[in-house]
DNA sequence: GCAATCCTTACACCGACTGTAAGTGTACAT
DNA sequence: ATGTACACTTACAGTCGGTGTAAGGATTGC
């Protein structure tokens, strides 16, 4: 499997060296086009790897980093020329994975960086929203302490419906992607799994987390009282 | 679930102060008796993190971090007074998550292995021999970029080889964990299933890694021509 | 209160998993 | 060499979970 490493650094220079130094050891690197509203690019940019500035023009490496984290599941090293004790327990209680000050050699950045490649390729792509997680692969559902796995077909809907979440899903996206092609299929054959979705969620304590919008479609959304906000 | 720490240091104050300051925060910690072979005992252990030093009376950490890297998938931080960077790419070559160097800040270190318990949590646990891993959990092989799932009772059959290997694994031992009673257990059932595993095991390669011992029982055992030394 | 939309339940089909049965193959001892 | 104990394989049937169909009930919004 190919590893996509991306920078996120403002400092043009600095920007080029990293991703030289990852190039040539193979790696297929990134970088992103602007510093305003960087979330979306990032998520879409489906990482391996993260490495992360501090000082940006634009939102802080940490808002980013603990942004990503609650969302994502690939791994950060920040890589910063703030090199206070304070500021690494900071990035570190926000999630980040590793925390490297500049100047850092770049052997010490290579190894650091094939280490957590190497440890969260162990690590099962999950999809989470708040406390709520979903491995894709083994359609598990996980939510404080309990964990439930789901039938193939009900598993690729939860799927979508967090993808998109908060958005409202169609109902013809759904049946594109999970029967292919909106032409003939049954829309109760969505009910019914829709149904089951939500019964098998509802054994675990997730009720009532997907809505429906009459007329438009599903959405997924926790509500504040089933959130445990650690904050 | 209960985290627990274990720490590898041969230094007696120093090992104390690390307990100390790990137990302030509510850890379960625990240390070893003995550093001549020490393999079993921190296995046995089932720590959730190792707080492993260099320089050991016995092994050298290095050579422990090898070993247990490629039997176990708890986290490692090492700790030592060894500050070169040799040493440091060095064990993060052998499979180290993390280095830091004494005198080190106990919160720095606090913040590191919290990082670290956090991340492994994550991680499913494998059993793996050499470049075989299995989940017990979703009964998922994967071996050389191959993957594939098990159903329930071949899993535990592989689970119960994996366990016990290279050693013999008696008929009696296998139908007690996975029938319970050797009673009125049609030993036939048995292998059959064990037909089934090495059939499936062949789909991805896996060409007789399981052998029978006459009368007594099965081994697991993968020929070196099957392993792909990295070295 | 009516029509569109959505939900629920029951049912039947299919396939995967499992154990039973019976026959085939293999190794060891005499 | 030959027979016996042990091990392997294949075929078969029961069971169960997952899936879609069908039909009827409930809800929403005008």
């Amino acid at each position: 499997m190919e590893q996509r490493i991306l920078i996120i650094e403002d400092d043009i220079f600095l920007r080029e060296e990293l991703i030289h130094t990852f190039q040539k050891e193979g790696y297929s690197v990134m970088s992103i086009s602007s510093f305003q509203s960087p979330e979306q690019e990032i998520i879409n940019s489906h990482p391996s790897l993260v490495v992360l500035d501090i000082n940006l023009p634009g939102k802080s490496g940490f808002e980013l980093c603990k942004w990503l984290k609650g969302r994502c599941s690939f791994p950060i090293l920040i890589l910063t020329a703030c090199d206070t004790l304070e500021d690494e327990l900071n990035a570190l209680g926000l999630g980040a994975d590793d925390y490297l000050t500049k100047p850092c050699h770049p052997e010490r950045l290579l190894a650091r960086a094939v280490r957590l490649l190497d440890t969260y390729r162990k690590v099962p792509d999950l999809l989470q929203i708040g406390d709520l997680s979903f491995d894709t692969e083994t359609c598990k559902v996980m939510w404080k302490n309990d964990s439930l796995t789901l039938p193939e077909t009900e598993g690729r809907l939860l799927k979508l419906l967090m993808e998109q979440a908060p958005a409202i899903v169609s109902k013809d996206y759904i049946a594109m992607e999970i029967w292919g092609g909106t032409e003939y299929v049954d829309e109760n054959i969505l009910q019914v799994n829709m149904t089951r979705l939500r019964k098998n969620l509802d054994k675990i304590g997730l009720k009532s987390i997907i809505q429906t919008v009459r007329g438009q479609g599903y959405t997924l959304h926790i509500s504040d009282s089933q959130q445990s906000d650690i904050e």
